[in-house]
DNA sequence: ACCTGAACACCGTTCAAGT
DNA sequence: ACCTGAACACCGTTCAAGT
């Protein structure tokens, strides 16, 4: 990961002594994103400082902090991989949900920055097409394509939500739920709780949306 | 809703003349929450204004922004309902998971705020408390209560996001997505999307969750 | 073309001074 | 006990001045 600018040679017969530029923007949003995993925070000021720049300076690569953020946005959800046809239509799903999940748990703490603000990459609808493409494969009616969809977002969302959370949401002093607490000194705990309530959810989602295709296909 | 403090008439041998004080916590509160919901931001002065006093006034009666936050987000889970006994669990579950969805549906603005600080509040405990007593009661085994509750937390929380983000999320112009783009043309829009996505994954989990219940109970 | 310090408008919060 | 204006430290962003 490199925070720092490359520096290059310079070109063949380009101007002389032309001092490399200082920031570009991957640099910026590479910087950025170390930042937030470190911090869980983004200011311009300290993200100047981690380039060895000035806030002002970052303006000219970027048009600001929103940007950034959306930025970083749309890179995680490309990371997400393609569909691979001929497999059993739940296992890819359910294949596709973790990975989405995972690209977003490797940098949780961006969460809750990107939630607060509006959806304008396209890194995310590129996954949904496939998303689209494998649930009307499977033969769900084309008006139930987009809810599915947003179903399986809102749950991955949530998700990765929970594995930004400091544990000891969970770890409290009991007032009067006695119930509660000791479910959790029953359960796993951190990332293991959050990684089996994923699987447990994504199982039971995906059973689920089996039975409603049965339910559909059968002769009522 | 009354965001301006109650005006009371003198006690009986109380002394006289003394006014009445301008701001208390209740008020701060409501007044807070309807900014919330009209312009989706909780700024000190803004609020102030609202209350017809300045900024620093707010704190002497509450500690500062997150615990007018975290107040609220208290108020707004206590209002999901109580179960009651003697109904089939999975009807009962969902009805605790859209009422606990409906709560915060009607403040969506406040989402965002909410999650962008750590839980402390004690009212969504209160809320999990219950879910644990009546998956416990349906014979999920104790390993598996919280994990359960992370699931339902996490798409309820997923969907009541949804609702909040703007309708042109998905009505964008598609670049290279046009099956994603012929399943947003024929699905339902804005919070009819939103209320039938929650109904389908609601109704999916619950299914994948009675599937689950029966095999582990099965001899197997 | 890119960088920079200074300035701007705006935050949340603190505090001494009032009643 | 409660309220207030002024001040503080900190934001994101703009801009004229530099190279």
């Amino acid at each position: 990961m490199p925070a720092t600018p490359v520096l290059m040679t310079a070109k063949p017969a380009g101007p002389r002594k032309r001092r490399r530029r200082l920031l570009s923007e991957e640099g910026i949003l590479d910087a950025a994103l170390a930042l937030i995993d470190e911090t869980g925070e983004l200011t311009m000021s300290a993200l100047a400082a981690r380039l060895g720049s000035t806030a002002s300076s970052i303006y000219h690569h970027i048009s600001g902090r929103p940007a950034i953020i959306e930025a970083l946005r749309d890179r995680i959800t490309r990371e997400i991989p393609h569909v691979h046809e001929g497999e059993e239509w739940t296992s890819e799903l359910g294949r596709m949900m973790r990975a989405y999940r995972d690209a977003f748990a490797r940098h949780s703490r961006l969460i809750p920055l990107v939630t607060a603000q509006t959806l304008t990459a396209e890194g995310p609808a590129i996954a949904y097409e496939h998303i689209v493409r494998l649930l009307s494969a499977a033969g769900f009616p084309d008006r139930e394509l987009l809810l599915w969809v947003s179903v399986i977002d809102n749950f991955v969302l949530g998700c990765a939500f929970d594995l930004a959370a400091p544990e000891d949401v969970w770890r409290r002093e009991g007032k009067d739920t006695p119930a509660l607490d000791a479910a959790v000194a029953a359960s796993l705990t951190g990332a293991e709780r959050a990684d089996a309530a994923f699987d447990l959810g994504c199982e039971a989602l995906l059973v689920g949306m089996r039975a409603r295709l049965a339910a559909e296909n059968s002769p009522q």
